[in-house]
DNA sequence: AGACTGAGTTCGAAATCCGAACTCAGTAGT
DNA sequence: ACTACTGAGTTCGGATTTCGAACTCAGTCT
């Protein structure tokens, strides 16, 4: 039991999770931010690298922009054109991110990826895991197994 | 420049997150996921606890078992009756689940929520980071800003 | 003039989502 | 024996989303 929280639904901290889920939980919005992350930035090349159909691209952009994911940027007059960037709030999901690409090398039936995701510095394989910082210690994502906040075995 | 990764799309780790999103990247998923964590195993109880609708309730377990997330377990004989339990790979989810609450918590428009994850022993908010194994250190979600895969500012 | 670029919009068909009501097996109460 | 209740679904029709393909519109290039 090293977690104590993610707590119930109504009121608590519930409220905020769902309502975040209703902006990024569907097919596309995570896959936008890491698109971003990677540096695209237009519309016709989010279209083509993922594949999203233009009318749901624009409306999830529309979404993201509107909740401070991206920002909707000017780049060029003469032709007025805007391209989208992540914004600070934006990249702060890269955790979250990281967090599912993890887990889809580990345990998505298809696709064995290489790894990709190293700390640069030495070039390891980087583990995620939970920090404190006044006990100075981190605690694996496995020891999460026994979480179950109201009186749960 | 902390993380090289993150792949481009085809072929790469690309695909494997993309199978990731299209199993739990809906609105409801990850939640039936942070209601198994919080011990709920019933069909109705997901089903009162998250005010999913019933059909959909049925069709979004029948996907994460058969992708390993959740697993039908009968629990009663007599009136033959059925619960759904996290696997391993539910509960590995957990990082990525944390990391969505955090981000929620930090970003969401709505919901003042109070300190909702803390590390147990201690009771100090918890953190999320990125831990070498190698170099012994974690670096924090913030490094990650420099990403940017493929040649890029 | 004609072709091209980039960021969208418009369209109708197909797939999903929803709430409310129903099913079905067995149990409990009177 | 009749009724009510439980739990895990299924069935229904209507509303919302999603899709691909084709179109728009401003400006540029040749």
């Amino acid at each position: 039991m090293y977690l104590r929280g993610v707590m119930n639904q109504q009121g608590q901290s519930g409220a905020a999770i769902e309502e975040t889920l209703r902006v990024v939980g569907d097919r596309w919005s995570i896959l936008l931010v890491r698109a971003g992350l990677r540096g695209i930035r237009r519309f016709d090349d989010f279209c083509d690298d993922l594949g999203i159909a233009r009318p749901v691209l624009t409306e999830r952009l529309r979404r993201l922009v509107k909740f401070g994911i991206f920002e909707r940027v000017k780049y060029q007059d003469k032709p007025v054109r805007y391209e989208y960037r992540l914004t600070e709030a934006g990249l702060a999901l890269s955790p979250a991110l990281v967090a599912l690409v993890r887990w889809s090398e580990e345990y998505s039936q298809e696709a064995t990826s290489e790894t990709t995701l190293v700390h640069a510095p030495c070039g390891t394989e980087l583990e995620q895991a939970f920090w404190c910082r006044s006990c100075q210690t981190t605690f694996g994502p496995h020891a999460v197994k026994g979480v179950g906040v109201n009186g749960e075995s």
